[in-house]
DNA sequence: GCTGAAAGGTATCCTCG
DNA sequence: CGAGGATACCTTTCAGC
């Protein structure tokens, strides 16, 4: 699919705050609701807008302890790894988890409390799953940067 | 603050869609419209939820190749870590900037279209922030979970 | 903190340039 | 592709429990 300028700039608004009208949309575009309205359905069936969502503040809610986790796994072959990745997927501590290349297998961005319940999911979910030879945690300490917008 | 039930489970509804509306909402809470209302602005107010926005499909918009990036500095005085952070920030090409321990100083995500556009972001873009001593790539094969919800 | 009803604003559709 | 109007639905407020 091709974005001209104004679909452009209407993902940057949807990215940014997805509870504005379409009529607010529309005076920031200079088009008509219903130009702006059926730009954005068009933009959804075509799977470019995947979801809306509601953020949380981590900090609010006991998930502070945040921990990059690089995992690395005895061997390679299709049905380990479709293993492992659907246990992974389960854990609701786990929001990121992206198959790599390099040392190690898979980097994991776990969310947690404290250092206790990271302890805790590390003991008796994370290396409970078989075939995890290694694995390697490293401690987030500052956030710098956290968007879900792409600049298009 | 503190959460009952109902809000644990309006807030995993709102995470997996914003664009429910509050009568949908309340049917799957058992509860009146206006409750359910007034629980969602109370939520807003105290900033547990933070905003609420569209989230896009990277294949789709030329954004699917990731890269997880861990840059290390030359030195991590305070001026040249805030530094540092400030020109990170302005990177739309990273959506995640993590300060973190270890080797490493920080990990960064790091999403474009492809390698090429990857080579043009590290020479142009990132090696061209000073005090940066090493960097090491570590390319995404495979994504196996990439959510923004949290379970609470 | 909850409910139900009332008022105003929006989303959505349809017809027409 | 875009505009404007009609309608159903939603958000938001208010009085009362």
């Amino acid at each position: 699919m091709n974005f001209d300028n104004i679909d452009k700039k209407l993902l940057e608004l949807l990215q940014a705050d997805a509870k504005k009208t379409t009529k607010e949309l529309s005076q920031k575009l200079n088009l008509s609701v219903t130009a702006v309205y059926e730009r954005i359905k068009k933009l959804e069936r075509e799977g470019v807008i995947s979801s809306y969502v509601a953020l949380l503040n981590r900090a609010k809610i006991d998930k502070n302890f945040v921990v990059l986790c690089h995992v690395k796994l005895v061997k390679h072959n299709k049905e380990l790894i479709a293993q492992f990745e659907n246990e992974i997927v389960k854990l609701t501590e786990v929001l990121e988890c992206f198959h790599v290349s390099g040392d190690y297998d898979y980097i994991l961005k776990i969310c947690v409390k404290d250092m206790e319940a990271y302890r805790e999911f590390m003991v008796t979910k994370l290396t409970s799953i078989e075939h995890i030879v290694s694995t390697h945690s490293t401690f987030m300490i500052g956030e710098v940067k956290n968007t879900t917008a792409y600049k298009l």
